[in-house]
DNA sequence: AACAGCATCAACCGCGTTATG
DNA sequence: CCATAACGCGGTTGATGCTGT
């Protein structure tokens, strides 16, 4: 016997999330805390399946979520706990806070895995993709990898040299500065362990950057918001209702927004006024 | 300016796992 | 122990925006 999908109920919409629904979304979990997700919809008011309203909690509302690019300190990361993890979104996601296991997945899709391959390295197994010509006809030990190989940008090629050799002279990021976890000791870092470096560069617009740059130019302040949102705002539970529903009309208030995707730019006014609220 | 092809990413789908009665 | 429900994860899709011609 297979399960019903779950939206297939009649009513129930799929789709992009509009701004309302992100705010009834929203207004209802900050109040009540993540409680079983199949109740969220109706208790919200929401003509959605409970899997969606998570879904879009998890990958879009929640405010401590980053977004932009990852940072090439995230994508080196990545690349290490793919090579440990396999395709474990979820496990490399939470070495990565503020990171969502499907951001991760769509970047590694779009941005890493390319890179790899014209690194010549196999994205599944991390192995070069060719193997080293035999040293008879002359040719360099070194693995050759055809035409586009060469343009491949240096801190790319620097980024997973250090994957295997550790801060090879690249100043911008050395893997001692990530220790490695073990599966056994998966445990959330610290919020602000890797959030810290991220506020850098975003990996692929200011290549230049060191390890020194300041440049987190315009990201660096839309995210600053985001990011300094009190864990326990986030963690709260229903003891905090009260908190939370003398905050709520001021929340309301910045939802005024026509772009649904402004749904961080209002989380991140919520916090600005909640911070001068709550002070 | 218009079109085509490509890249990106939010959202969906379906399956495996876990919880509950 | 079994059946069912709910959750969580990973793969995939499709709408949208971007870039090149």
């Amino acid at each position: 016997m297979g399960r019903q999908p779950c939206c297939d109920k009649v009513g129930l919409k799929k789709g992009p999330w509009t701004a309302e629904e992100d705010q009834k979304l929203v207004s209802f979990l900050l109040g009540n805390g993540q409680c079983c997700w199949r109740a969220v919809p109706k208790l919200a008011g929401l003509l959605r399946c409970g899997k969606s309203c998570r879904l879009r909690w998890t990958n879009y509302l929640r405010p401590d979520l980053k977004r932009g690019l990852l940072s090439e300190t995230e994508e080196k990361t990545v690349i290490d706990l793919h090579e440990q993890l396999g395709n474990r979104w979820s496990k490399i996601a939470s070495h990565l806070p503020g990171r969502t296991d499907n951001e991760i997945k769509n970047h590694w899709n779009t941005h890493i895995k390319k890179k790899l391959r014209k690194m010549g390295i196999d994205p599944v197994t991390h192995k070069p993709l060719y193997p080293a010509p035999p040293l008879a006809d002359g040719g360099s030990p070194e693995q050759k990898v055809p035409e586009e190989e060469e343009e491949v940008e240096e801190k790319s090629s620097a980024a997973v040299e250090s994957s295997t050799s550790t801060c090879a002279g690249h100043d911008v990021f050395c893997t001692d500065e990530v220790p490695m976890l073990h599966l056994d000791d998966i445990v959330l870092p610290p919020p602000c362990d890797v959030v810290g470096d991220t506020a850098g560069s975003p990996a692929e617009s200011s290549s230049t950057s060191t390890s020194s740059s300041g440049g987190g130019g315009i990201d660096e302040e839309w995210l600053l918001p985001i990011m300094e949102w009190p864990e326990s705002m986030y963690l709260m539970g229903l003891d905090d209702v009260d908190m939370v529903t003398t905050a709520a009309p001021a929340m309301a208030t910045s939802w005024e927004f026509e772009d649904p995707f402004n749904a961080y730019q209002r989380i991140a006014l919520f916090d600005h006024h909640h911070e001068l609220t709550w002070a």
